[in-house]
RNA sequence: GCCGAAGUGGCGGAAUUUGGUAGACGCGCUGGACUCAGAAUCCAGUGGGCAUUGCGCUCGUGGGGGUUCAAAUCCCCCCUUCGGCACCA
């Protein structure tokens, strides 16, 4: 055995020889329970980077681990390769996208080898290679023929720096998510895939999830789709615009309906034009309209900013009260959200209520708060809470809650409206006027219209020569020999669709792909998906929260409806790691706090790298990195090294020779619970998910085994199992350097194939114990007692102990506590 | 504004699952050994205050109250930080 650790040396040779024993290749076998381990997979941006490290060993950690524990363990990666930035380079430098994608998938991927993952390189696959996309297009054509994707033309968030549309995901406080530009609205058509279909079933497992994933997620979902109860309401019109003589409103207090004495529209609406038509108001109104639709989103939602509006010169009538109330455009009602025209009730709405005070319209309380009297005249804000009914003829009395429901009821009898529930949650518009994504399998003709490309032609190939300029619309639209084809259906000259699908698309469903990633007969293999789906435990980081996580979701349950799974949720447990920072700030280029993982692994070796990473914090919080930490992981592993070296003559003459506790030393006693308390405990943070306190403990018991001296030839095996605990609990987290002693231990096995070492309770439980002795809550002393000692014995001695005595001074105890195998206390 | 998470030494963090010795483990720092010297390594110490002749005593987990023999942990109120959503009717 060598003197010192060089992890140079060691960590090749082993990657090498898993490598050659093929060790992570899995197959389907049915006689073992599986398990899968997936973390999201990277974008080949080219370089690995610390947020990456820490997610792969994550879930490398949690793959060997769960090997160890005769679990047959899914864990592959692949690469997310579709996107804009490739596109950049291709418009920057002049190189294809595709072949600076495959050259970074390259470079990443020897990154990644060098950090000695667990993974099965044989299910590798990039979402860009036609043999993946084409499944995805059959999954769209068929979802278009179920009705699950639709063509529109609608107001589309527009990113003028990527030159494409947005999903409204993926626009974050009125900017694009991925370069931060200020998002534009504009009308155009698109393809849109239902997610709607699915709210209430994404809300309803929502809470099945809970037990697996963090609430956090699931809240952040549960915001986005933004369910509201409440009801639509039918309100005439004063005077009826051609056949129209109803306007119908969403609200979700319709116990306040008789507190309505305005109404309030989108400036976008198309009846304000059919409202204001001929009357005096006209003018002012379209004025007023165009200045708003000239704000930006922005400008329009910005803090403080004003509510605004005009009266249009009609009315309409409240159902209720049958008074005439006028109708309003307003800036701050929302065209997209429920019908775009809102019922107002200034004495009950915030927003209502400042709106009335500027324009002096009435106000009408119909809630009275317990012990206080509304005014409306001295009223200084809206009152929203609950309350009891006045001024609502036979609703009056009643309790807002109760009359909510009265009312609703009322409503639907009286054929006033019916029971509504509103999302916030919208279709996800797919089509991006890019290159580098997959094509929308969609054929334009003349005669037939929007038709989809036949399974038998996928896939539509993306062409290769092409030109980038950065400018003028999307690219394919001017590759000729692209756009021309011809109608599927009638044979006639046809215009192929230009637009390419989201990138979110290709991660909604490559977990599944994993499990037959080579299959051509179909989608998936159908025997394989159902053996290895669900994800047991997806890694990721919570900016996925909404956006990816959500499309995966919808994304699943549409595959199942048309046949392809049989899933329902794609992930049965989530965990969400936190960024690596560093002096504070996320890592990045522009604050020149980067990490450069080839540095670290240069320096200390891979094993180094993911202890620390794995060490110095919980798995959900943010990791601060420090180099003087990795120093102290470098530092305990050398120390575990030399430990072994130190003692490997002694041990080395005990191999397997077991342990004979009756002639141990009382030291080696001592040692000997702590490496059982030490598996234990080990074991039980790695099913939590506790690293940090896992690898703590390991270091405990390296503590404790440096300082132990045996006495005698009988202590030797002692040592010998601690250190051979040492290395197998180490092993998850640091597989190269573990190996390697596991080896100098004089085995030939390896540990990825071992099964976990196992603890003796028996042992855990030690034969003397300390006890605490409490005085009035206060710790005074402590002593020592057979872990066997029942609650009398434990008082005996404890009111015996020489400092109590000293600290009850003859005083009668009132009361003692006697927890067993902790602690006693004495009230005095 | 609404929803959620979190506040513990100089720092990262343990202990919260089950109320029972607060500060494990690591970093940093201090002192010592080794060395001509340094690096590396090893040993000892390291929450504050008091006492240091020793046993120790006392305060202490964002603040205030409460429950309990006992609270970082449970309950109520408040403060701060972070994250999400936000004119969603």
């Amino acid at each position: 055995m060598k003197e010192s650790y060089n992890p140079k040396d060691i960590e090749n040779k082993w990657r090498k020889d898993w490598d050659e024993k093929k060790l992570y290749q899995v197959e389907v076998d049915n006689n073992k329970e599986k398990y899968y381990v997936l973390e999201m997979f990277p974008y080949p941006s080219g370089r690995i980077h610390m947020g990456h490290i820490r997610n792969y060993t994550i879930g490398d950690v949690t793959a060997r681990y769960k090997r160890t524990r005769g679990f047959n363990v899914l864990h592959p990666i692949g690469w997310d390769a579709f996107g804009l930035p490739a596109e950049n380079a291709a418009i920057e430098r002049g190189v294809h996208p595709a072949k600076w994608t495959y050259e970074n998938i390259e470079q990443m991927k020897a990154q990644l080898k060098k950090l000695g993952y667990s993974y099965d390189w044989t299910r590798e696959i990039a979402t860009c290679d036609p043999t993946y996309y084409k499944w995805e297009q059959m999954v769209f054509t068929h979802m278009y023929q179920k009705g699950l994707a639709y063509q529109k033309s609608t107001t589309v968030n527009w990113c003028p720096s990527c030159e494409t549309v947005l999903a409204n995901e993926q626009v974050e406080d009125g900017q694009c998510w991925r370069c931060g530009s200020e998002v534009e609205l504009k009308e155009m058509a698109g393809w849109f895939l239902k997610t709607t279909e699915y709210t209430e079933e994404l809300l309803e497992w929502a809470d099945k999830l809970k037990d697996g994933w963090p609430e956090r997620v699931l809240s952040m979902q549960k915001n986005w789709i933004g369910k509201s109860t409440g009801a639509e309401i039918e309100f005439k019109l004063h005077d009826t615009i051609g056949e129209e003589d109803i306007v119908k409103v969403f609200t979700t207090r319709p116990d306040t309906v008789f507190g309505v004495t305005y109404m309030s529209l989108a400036p976008e609406h198309p009846l304000v034009e059919e409202l204001i038509k001929g009357k005096p108001e006209e003018e002012e109104v379209l004025e007023f309209v165009n200045r708003v639709k000239k704000q930006s989103n922005l400008e329009r939602v910005a803090d403080g900013a004003k509510k605004e509006g005009v009266f249009t010169g009609a009315y309409a009538i409240n159902p209720f009260t049958h008074l005439s109330i006028p109708i309003y455009v307003a800036n701050f009602v929302l065209f997209e959200y429920g019908t775009g025209i809102i019922m107002c009730v200034p004495a009950h709405d915030q927003r209502d209520f400042e709106f009335a005070k500027e324009y002096n319209l009435p106000i009408r309380v119909v809630i009275q708060p317990e012990g206080v009297e509304l005014d409306p005249h001295t009223m200084k804000e809206a009152y929203v809470e609950p309350g009891v009914m006045v001024n609502s003829q036979q609703f009056s009395d009643l309790e807002s809650a109760t009359a909510k429901e009265n009312i609703v009821e009322f409503i639907e009898q009286n054929g006033l409206g019916e029971k509504q529930i509103n999302y916030r949650l919208r279709d996800w518009g797919i089509s991006r006027q890019r290159y580098w994504g997959t094509p929308i399998p969609i054929i334009y003709c003349d005669k037939c219209g929007a038709v989809p490309v036949p399974d038998e032609d996928l896939p539509v190939e993306l062409p290769l020569d092409i030109e980038f300029t950065g400018k003028g619309g999307s690219p394919l639209s001017k590759v000729e020999s692209f756009v021309n084809t011809t109608c599927p259906d009638c044979g006639d000259p046809a215009k192929r669709e230009t637009d390419t699908m989201d990138t979110f698309v290709e991660s909604s469903w490559y977990f599944l792909r994993y499990a037959s990633p080579k299959y051509t007969q179909g989608i998936f293999n159908k025997d394989e998906v159902s053996y290895w789906l669900s994800v047991d435990q997806y890694i990721g980081g919570i900016e996925h929260a909404i956006l990816h996580l959500l499309y995966a979701r919808f994304f699943t349950k549409a595959l199942r409806d048309l046949g392809m799974c049989d899933l329902d949720e794609p992930f049965k447990n989530l965990l969400t790691q936190g960024m690596v920072i560093k002096d504070g700030t996320k890592m990045s280029k522009s604050v020149g706090n980067i990490v450069d993982p080839d540095d670290m692994i240069a320096k200390y070796g891979a094993d180094t790298v993911r202890l620390f990473i794995m060490f110095a914090a919980p798995v959900n919080r943010d990791l601060d990195w420090s180099d003087e930490g990795v120093e102290g992981s470098f530092r305990f592993l050398n120390r575990v090294w030399r430990l072994i070296f130190d003692v490997y003559d002694k041990i080395e003459q005990v191999k397997g020779k077991q342990v004979e506790p009756s002639k141990i030393s009382k030291s080696a006693k001592e040692l000997l619970t702590k490496v059982h308390k030490t598996i234990k405990k080990v074991t039980d943070d790695l099913d939590r998910f506790q690293f940090n306190t896992a690898i703590a403990a390991v270091m405990e018991l390296l503590n404790d085994t440096s300082r132990f001296k045996p006495d005698g030839q009988d202590d030797l095996p002692v040592l010998r199992e601690a250190v051979e605990a040492m290395i197998r609990l180490l092993y998850p987290m640091a597989p190269h350097v573990s190996e390697e002693l596991w080896h100098e231990l004089g085995y030939d096995n390896t540990l990825v194939d071992m099964q976990w070492i196992t603890w003796n309770e028996e042992l855990v439980q030690s034969a003397a114990i300390n006890i605490v002795i409490q005085i009035n809550g206060k710790v005074r002393s402590q002593i020592t007692m057979d872990s066997d000692s029942d609650q009398d014995q434990m008082k005996e001695a404890a009111l015996l102990d020489e400092k109590v005595q000293s600290f009850i001074a003859g005083k009668e105890p009132k009361k003692v506590i006697v927890v067993p195998k902790r602690l006693v206390n004495i009230v005095v």
